[in-house]
DNA sequence: GACTCCCGCCACCGG
DNA sequence: CCGGTGGCGGGAGTC
């Protein structure tokens, strides 16, 4: 409705640059990447929602996105009503491990589901930490919850990651996953919402760099890579370049986007509101306004409007943003070694865990 | 024109 | 009955 930029007065034309609506700003994938550079430092254990949204500048049914896709990969986990505890990366590794024997358990090892195929039974999982109801093996219903939960993006996503952890091809395609992921059921309007949906995952775990997106060799044909989590130490140096500048990425305008509520009625930019607890003090540091890509750039990272730096809005998180490091030139760098580093440590970690086994 | 996938309506659930 | 959740698919941006 309202999003029409160019409807302004001529001498807007500033301000015109930095609303340029562009939908990749609003992707799901920026949306982690904001998500994991506020959240994931040590001192930051819970969050709720709404807490989440306002200092991501998201409407709460985005963060319920993100969320449900994180924790399946238990990069954070759900703990009550509102509630969610931030686990950053130490868990990836075990989660991922426990995907993947449980995929090869329910048959995600078959062959190529990759171009095409549709095997891939599926029909639930059987997650462990909360055990459902030991009742319902095989009651073929499917009725409701159980068709619910298995279009989640939860599970879902699960799924998909199974898919490349268990398989041998290593480029897989949405609508192939969708096909796979769908067992049965041809009904074409199903496969476009669970594509639909698969972009939505794709789009987060590539922003958290578990995958990557190419094409089939041969054709145009968008297909995805499973990097897993040694990409991630492997192509640190890669992300080391110190263009800094081009890694910037200005979110000024939509970050601080409008109404946290779900009524699109009021967007009344003054959505101050309550979640967000502490310090709430404007900003002092205005570099730190824009948003920096570290490791996690979305998929499209590389953005050319990075004029529209300063200006208003866009406080809250740059305090935690300042805090994030003391504002060196390459704290960008520092963010990824910490990071990685991190990472890398679980990781071996739990391989040495899993040894002593 | 096909591919992406944001947006937000509204069903559902748990309290 | 209400507020929190989150499936779902229309349709607007992108390529």
């Amino acid at each position: 409705m309202e999003k029409m930029p160019w409807i302004v007065s001529s001498q807007d034309v500033d301000a015109l640059a930095l609303q340029s609506y562009s939908r990749k700003e609003k992707s799901l994938g920026v949306l982690v990447s904001n998500f994991v550079r506020i959240y994931n430092r040590d001192d930051v254990d819970l969050f709720g929602i709404d807490e989440a949204a306002a200092k991501l500048g998201v409407e709460r049914r985005r963060i319920y996105d993100v969320v449900n896709i994180l924790e399946s990969i238990e990069v954070v986990s759900r703990k009550g009503k509102n509630l969610y505890s931030w686990n950053g990366f130490l868990h990836i590794p075990r989660s991922l491990h426990h995907l993947k024997e449980e995929g090869l358990r329910e048959g995600f090892g078959t062959s190529s589901i990759c171009i095409n195929s549709q095997k891939v039974s599926l029909d639930d999982e059987s997650e462990e930490s909360f055990s459902l109801t030991p009742d319902d093996q095989d009651n073929s219903s499917l009725s409701k919850l159980d068709h619910k939960k298995e279009s989640s993006l939860w599970l879902l996503s699960q799924n998909f990651v199974k898919m490349f952890l268990c398989s041998h091809d290593d480029l897989i395609t949405l609508d192939s996953a969708a096909k796979a992921l769908l067992s049965d059921s041809q009904d074409p309007m199903h496969m476009r919402t669970k594509v639909r949906r698969l972009y939505d995952i794709a789009n987060v775990l590539s922003s958290m760099e578990l995958i990557e997106k190419t094409h089939i060799p041969g054709t145009r044909k968008p297909a995805y890579k499973w990097l897993g989590s040694k990409s991630l130490t492997e192509k640190g140096s890669s992300l080391f370049n110190s263009t800094t500048e081009s890694k910037k990425r200005v979110f000024g305008t939509e970050i601080t986007n409008f109404s946290t509520k779900r009524n699109k009625t009021d967007c009344s930019s003054n959505y101050v509101q309550n979640g967000y607890n502490k310090h709430v003090e404007e900003e002092k540091k205005p570099a730190a306004k824009s948003y920096v890509f570290g490791p996690f750039s979305p998929t499209g990272a590389s953005k050319k409007n990075n004029n529209n730096a300063g200006t208003n809005n866009s406080g809250r998180l740059q305090d935690l943003e300042a805090l994030s490091s003391t504002y060196k030139p390459q704290y960008c760098n520092q963010d990824v070694t910490g990071l990685l580093g991190h990472y890398t440590e679980a990781w071996n970690k739990w391989f040495a865990e899993l040894d002593r086994k």
